[in-house]
DNA sequence: AAAATATGCAACCGCGACCGC
DNA sequence: AGCGGTCGCGGTTGCATATTT
């Protein structure tokens, strides 16, 4: 049951292919082709099992089969279709011409997961780890409350809202939200923005509001814009302290990121807030990971972010949309008219680039349309 | 330099689905 | 409907090589 018949057989070779066998079999099937895989061996005048042909082929053989090291890009897109699919390994291939299931599993199982856990991510779930620690917390006293006959008013409760969906200038945007009354008698707001669940592209500008000491002077540096409120004013201002800490929080998650972000800001009632935000950013280079991911600093700025490639960025396949070649942000860049040149490889040579284009250009000005959208979006939410 | 350990990758294995008889 | 053969998938193993101790 469940094993070939042919296993049974003796005297059938296992293990590593030589080059005989290769050159066999590859011979065979490129004037046959392989028909029923069963009489494969057979016919090609090899020792070994139809299953094992098959893979053979599949895996190795197989003239269409892209060589070497993956690119950032398959990676990314890899990711991003495992946190959709899951270990459905031959769907995700199916997204990835010339790479096999099996390769992309190695590469999950030896590389990616790893990565993503080093980046705060956990690989299974793609939330953050710090939110799923929250989210067992949440269950445990969930079910702790479950257990007692009634809730009292100082226990902690939990309610998680619908997803509502927010369009912002035709970008569309899922926010879920969730109160949570603390045992303290203080309220607070949790708000989830999942990219993931849009259809398709950033509900922002392309843009990396990565640190809050302004356009930075380092030219190696990702660029930088400063929120319009300083941390001070923004402990003074509800709203400001809203706006500027998801701006920073959410930009720097998805324009950083290539995959599912969960960003989390948590605004109590009675003025505290702490918020947190995963970076993928670290994905892109390991040994630049720093623990949990982009926390803000206890000055209230970020971690300065690794530079991506502006091009590289835009070009990034999003979920089904594996066209490496066709920028999937068409309406960000008709609005910006930002200059996607491929050479553009620091956001100092775009502003550079556009500045030449149109005089007097500023990123800082998509900066505060994004600033503005912000607003609207979280206005609606909080 | 040698042993131990980690890593990456190719291949195997078991299982379920499908198909034809 | 039952059975056997085949295919494809995902988990796992085992080996070669690299790295660390």
């Amino acid at each position: 049951m469940g094993r070939h018949s042919c296993c049974y057989k003796q005297k059938l070779r296992k293990g590593l292919w030589s080059p005989e066998e290769d050159e066999k079999l590859l011979n065979y099937i490129t004037k046959h082709g392989h028909g029923c895989w069963s009489s494969v061996p057979k016919l090609a005048g090899l020792q070994r099992c139809g299953k094992s042909c098959r893979l053979r082929w599949i895996n190795y053989l197989r003239p269409d089969l892209k060589r070497g090291a993956f690119s950032q890009q398959e990676e990314n897109l890899i990711i991003e279709l495992h946190a959709v699919l899951g270990n459905r390994w031959s769907q995700i291939a199916a997204q990835l011409p010339g790479r096999t299931d099996n390769e992309i599993k190695n590469l999950w199982n030896s590389c990616l997961k790893k990565r993503l856990r080093q980046s705060g991510i956990d690989p299974n779930t793609h939330k953050p780890l710090s939110e799923i620690e929250n989210d067992n917390e949440k269950t445990l006293t969930a079910n702790k409350s479950n257990q007692k006959a009634s809730v009292s008013s100082n226990e902690v409760m939990s309610l998680v809202m619908e997803p509502t969906k927010a369009s912002i200038d035709g970008y569309p945007l899922e926010v879920s939200t969730s109160s949570k009354i603390n045992n303290n008698g203080s309220s607070s707001h949790e708000l989830f923005l999942d990219r993931f669940n849009t259809t398709g592209y950033f509900s922002f500008q392309n843009m990396n509001y990565g640190s809050n000491i302004g356009i930075s002077e380092n030219p190696n540096a990702s660029i930088c814009f400063t929120p319009t409120s300083s941390s001070s004013q923004m402990m003074s201002d509800t709203n400001s302290v809203i706006n500027s800490n998801i701006l920073h929080s959410v930009t720097t998650s998805i324009f950083q990121t290539p995959t599912q972000v969960k960003p989390t800001v948590s605004v109590s009632s009675d003025g505290v807030h702490n918020w947190e935000a995963s970076n993928y950013n670290s994905i892109n280079n390991a040994s630049k990971t720093t623990g949990n991911g982009a926390n803000f600093l206890d000055n209230g700025t970020l971690p300065l972010q690794e530079e991506m490639k502006w091009s590289e960025y835009l070009n990034t396949p999003f979920l089904m949309q594996n066209q490496p070649s066709q920028s999937i942000y068409p309406e960000a860049k008709q609005e910006t008219g930002f200059i996607t040149d491929e050479s553009c490889t620091s956001w100092n040579q775009c502003q550079q680039q556009q500045q030449q284009q149109q005089p007097g250009f500023q990123l800082s000005d998509i900066y505060n349309k994004d600033l503005q959208r912000f607003s609207v979006a979280f206005g609606q939410t909080l």
